[in-house]
DNA sequence: TAATTTTGTTTAATCGATTAAACAAATCAG
DNA sequence: CTGATTTGTTTAATCGATTAAACAAAATTA
């Protein structure tokens, strides 16, 4: 890689001090400087193809324009759907974003973490995974500016952007027993991560809400690590029952995807047999034979306000915002019966 | 944010130079140095939680460990899959991966590129757009090392790690020949774009091969800029003739994607009345109600070979490494007719 | 014991940009 | 015509780390 061109070069070529070629080329002291020898050293900026060394620069002035962002997995969708609004809000403020995902890993997480306090990110934007409180603590602690989106510890005081998962649940569920079904189950991870503990408790505070007792062998808490078998085997369970569920809401897109290929494969008639409903929006869940009624997540919003309140934080804004956005349930063929159907039940 | 612990404030509660601080940090000068004062070094280090600053270490050393990587839109499967395995890879010799999407916008990329570069990245990998040559000669000339992937441009001597585009499309269409298929469309880009090119290309050669003609009318290139009106405008075209289609190629996901949206709106028989093909692999394309036959980009592959040839660019190998991944077919419903199907026709 | 080598550490320059302060020259006010 | 301003530019310190070179003290060799 050849000799980049700096300021220096700038100023040897147009015979000043790299000083004044710092203050034309960012327009500051304007007026104080002579038309004749700014345009100069704009002209051989241009020529010579100077650019910043952004390096050097963040260094004097401890300001890197970078925003760390960690997600669980960028190649899922949510993730990836996430980072896309981010980098477009960021960039509109000439922030640049760095990535990484955690696989919902401490570790990792903290590796991450560290590699980009190391690299002096402005902030941060994190999508926080199970038992990483401690880190989100020490951020604190550190004083670094940093926004959790879609997970955060409600014992925490820090600025969040979430979905009310509680109510996401609540009117799913809900939606569900006015179509009539009796036997909703639910498949949803094993873990702390309050955003599906909330999913969970909309979930049986619905049917208590709704007279159906919960019984907890409906609710499935399967393992994070192993999503494809895990789902397998509680769909399995779930109908292998004198009376088998005729409902099943999926807490989260990577449960619904597998789901649904099992589904299929097991040649079930949904919603006759069986009614589905998922978090999140996927391409995949619109081409399920029957599309699937979903929780849509404003993921829009959520990133733009999540790099708002980053950026209004890295910017001296001390006050702490803690945002529970509103889910929409788009209705669809998966959960609406047609009339004959409905009558043989 | 708090002031941050720099080198200096460990050599002063040590009491010794900053230098010496460094050479145990980095463990250079190993038993140069008196153990006693390295051990307390150390510990001071841990208990400041001291962590370099990686700006600075960078403006001296002319080295970000940082790669740049520009994809069409982070936000697509195909993109965002390849984005992870870019990361894991990286991430395995300590480099950071920065990220933007240009949405196949020369102004955008040359932005991005530019970004990137002014911010010192060791390198790039790069899916370029169309119209882009420009900026990849202006790389070169720059001495910046880079590797594109996906994408590539023939007449530009690059390292590049792209997809055997057009045998990929020659085995497909040979596959649907050999399945009986006679009226065989494709909808594809209208694009300068080679990866596209060779597709079509694949698609044209397989039919004559095949001693079927080729019929310009049905290779549809839509608009790059509004795909989903482009796929139902072309869908329903080459149906509506006197002769409609009974297979299908979709050149790209996205195209796959919206197609099979209104496939499914429109009725249609899949594979009876119509066979379907699509490159690249989604969860989309396993929950059509007839699981699609795609064709498989090897994307690990592709993303662990386009980070290794970039760090090794980077590392100063100056050799140019020009790959063409095969593609594999996967046969799925969606070609495949039942017997009494076959029998109709 | 003097010269040499080794050990352990510091000094100081450097990366490239920013910016307060200093300075010289031109212009102005009285 | 002189002192004060204004204009235009330079000097030099700084950000935090790296590292060649210098240096002092201790150990070794002759």
């Amino acid at each position: 890689m050849q000799k980049r061109i700096s300021l220096k070069d700038i100023a040897d070529k147009v015979g000043v001090s790299t000083a004044l070629v710092s203050y034309v080329l960012n327009n500051k002291k304007e007026g104080r400087i002579k038309k004749s020898v700014a345009d100069r050293i704009k002209e051989v900026a241009v020529e010579l193809n100077y650019r910043t060394n952004q390096i050097a620069r963040s260094l004097k002035t401890n300001k890197t324009f970078t925003i760390g962002l960690v997600v669980a997995d960028i190649s899922n969708p949510f993730s990836s759907g996430l980072a896309r609004i981010i980098e477009d809000e960021a960039e509109k403020k000439n922030y640049t974003v760095i990535f990484g995902s955690s696989d919902e890993n401490v570790a990792r997480s903290e590796k991450l973490i560290d590699t980009f306090i190391t690299r002096q990110v402005d902030g941060l934007i994190i999508a926080p995974g199970e038992n990483s409180a401690s880190q989100i603590l020490s951020l604190q602690q550190q004083h670094i500016p940093f926004v959790l989106v879609d997970r955060y510890f409600p014992d925490i005081k820090t600025n969040y952007v979430a979905l009310d998962n509680y109510e996401a649940s609540l009117s799913a569920i809900h939606h569900l027993v006015d179509q009539g079904y009796k036997r909703i189950g639910m498949i949803s991870f094993n873990t702390s991560l309050f955003n599906i503990q909330e999913r969970n408790r909309g979930y049986i505070s619905a049917l208590e809400k709704s007279g159906l007792h919960f019984n907890s062998d409906l609710l499935i808490e399967i393992n994070i690590g192993d999503i494809k078998a895990g789902v397998e085997n509680a769909i399995d369970s779930l109908l292998a029952t004198s009376q088998p569920i005729d409902a099943l809401l999926f807490a989260t897109n990577a449960i619904a995807t597998h789901g649904l290929k099992h589904i299929y494969k097991l040649n079930l008639k949904v919603p006759g047999e069986l009614a589905l409903v998922s978090f999140d929006k996927t391409d995949a869940l619109d081409l399920f034979y029957a599309p699937l009624t979903y929780i849509n997540q404003p993921l829009p919003e959520m990133g733009r306000l999540a790099t708002k309140l980053l950026i209004d934080a890295i910017e001296g804004n001390e006050e702490i915002t803690q945002l529970n956005l509103p889910a929409k349930l788009v209705v669809r063929a998966s959960t609406v019966m047609d009339k004959d159907e409905r009558f043989s039940r």
